[in-house]
DNA sequence: GTGTACTCTATCAAGAAAGTAGACTATCTT
DNA sequence: AAGATAGTCTACTTTCTTGATAGAGTACAC
């Protein structure tokens, strides 16, 4: 499962995304228009001002605002960065790699090699989940909606 | 990431799915093989028993044997008898669903439908993966490797 | 220089994960 | 029936992570 943190990070982005484009968000604005806890929020959009997707500005008419474009920004990247490996199994991790104890041959492992398809694939799926995607995806739910 | 019970329990069931043939196999036989920490393992054999997958004899020649067909056991049962649901988020699960207390509209979020594609996909993948299908592949990948 | 708004450090409670200990029960052999 | 074999059950411990909250500090605008 996703942690909080990871999906509340989402969420704050997918509404700076949306909000963003008459300046910079408050975080009062995003934890109430999102059902976020405040205090919870500062601390995720300071990860991600410094991972470098957003950037902030202090002071009266401050806020926070993306200052990457939302097709660059993607579901895999903010999932690492909260919730560090998307894998599900350490031996089939990219960045997190950790050999199995217990296993006898890597190459040979039939359970390795079903983890190793499930995680290309998801990895896949969410590198593609860009914030421009998510919201063109939700205008077309709506659109079908109606 | 998987819990260590359900990489084990994947590890034994295999490992009963190979050796099982000339009846039960003994816990200890199964931790020392697959190196799991033997009391560890007594209690992941036990909710298989209880689930279904496995039988067991106490006594002399005793031990644990499958009672599933090798091509009955699945690798997706598996993780949701040890570690629950298989989604990434509640709002996209079958068995486990609660709703977002964030989520404005369920049917047009788009971050809901990125990742209901990625569980479908995910459950897919690891319903293919039963028992015969992963030592068919051990099979396969020795083949190559030679 | 006052108010606004982000930043940083510390702390906390609850729960899960991973593993350990030991007594108990069923079965087989002789 | 005795004694060995082997699974069953209950309880506990230890460590880590998650999801927060509190409050002082810093930067900026007017």
């Amino acid at each position: 499962m996703l942690s909080k943190k990871a999906k509340y990070a989402m969420v704050a982005l997918v509404h700076l995304a949306k909000h963003g484009n008459d300046g910079p968000v408050l975080i009062s604005r995003i934890a109430e228009a999102e059902h976020i806890p405040q205090k919870f929020l500062e601390a995720i959009l300071l990860d991600l001002k410094r991972d470098g997707v957003l950037a902030s500005k202090k002071g009266k008419g401050g806020g926070y605002y993306l200052i990457k474009d939302p097709a660059d920004v993607n579901m895999a990247d903010v999932m690492r960065l909260f919730d560090g490996a998307i894998a599900l199994l350490p031996c089939v991790t990219y960045k997190y790699y950790e050999r199995c104890e217990e296993c006898k041959d890597e190459e040979t492992c039939g359970i390795r090699e079903t983890f190793l398809l499930v995680r290309n694939e998801t990895v896949e799926r969410l590198k593609a989940a860009t914030l421009a995607h998510i919201i063109q995806t939700e205008q077309n739910l709506s659109g079908k909606k109606r």
